[in-house]
DNA sequence: CAAACAGTTGAACAGATGTTCAAATGATGA
DNA sequence: TCATCATTTGAACATCTGTTCAACTGTTTG
């Protein structure tokens, strides 16, 4: 944790116009601990290799070879990928014989992956 | 763009069993241009400056002063973010006298973010 | 048990990312 | 026009992140 600078002097120099305002925004805002979790989510889905390997899950359980197959890298980079989905309980895997499978831990990531597509749907034809 | 090395040999070299499944995850998957796009969507997320300055922008239009004090950090710093934000369509910004007032640019983005915030609360009351 | 294969892991390295600092721009008012 | 305030910008720097490589763990089969 980066240690935390007293900003106050920075503020508007004006009789502080926005004072109620600012309360009121800070009191509705969600505490920083759920402000961490929601972009530590949203961090793990952005990278295009992890974004490639969630939208082959979509479609199928697949075990660490096919997956690296479909996103053209090592089975060693994929796995460190899977390791990432896997602690942040968003995939989950199941080991049949020499064969790790992974699937979908959850229903609410495709859903959010969904909207997400749906945005950039609407952004291109708006 | 790294090259793309060849990985078809580290393939699961038994007779490809998953080979139909493959083909048909393959060809259902979006394009990787698309994927890209989400990727990149998503690691705008990805911050917790820009997770804060997006949860007070829900609350209401705020110039860059008002943002600066909300997440404790630089004017400065907090400019660089907004223009990230600015430039993935993500918030605008309009001049009024000296400030300048950024506010949200689109209703898809508090829809995601709420969608984060619901898996969230429901991982951690599950 | 040894060989072969599927997957995992840790260290090393290169490239990306976020904050800081200093300097610049733009707007207002004396 | 000059001073002041709000914001932006570019360069520098430290930190984080993702891939590679090599070594390792498990599992199956001969």
């Amino acid at each position: 944790m980066a240690s935390l600078r007293d900003y106050s002097e920075e503020m508007c120099q004006e009789a502080h116009v926005h004072e109620t305002v600012l309360e009121q925004v800070k009191s509705n805002m969600p505490d920083d601990d759920t402000l961490c979790d929601v972009a530590e989510m949203f961090k793990v889905f952005g990278d295009i290799t992890r974004t490639k390997i969630l939208s082959a899950l979509f479609e199928a359980e697949l075990c660490v070879c096919d997956i690296s197959e479909i996103v053209k890298m090592s089975t060693s980079a994929v796995s460190h990928q899977l390791r990432i989905l896997r602690q942040t309980k968003i995939v989950k895997s199941r080991r049949c014989g020499k064969e790790v499978y992974y699937s979908l831990d959850d229903d609410h990531i495709a859903k959010i992956y969904r909207m997400a597509l749906e945005h950039l749907d609407e952004e291109r034809n708006g």
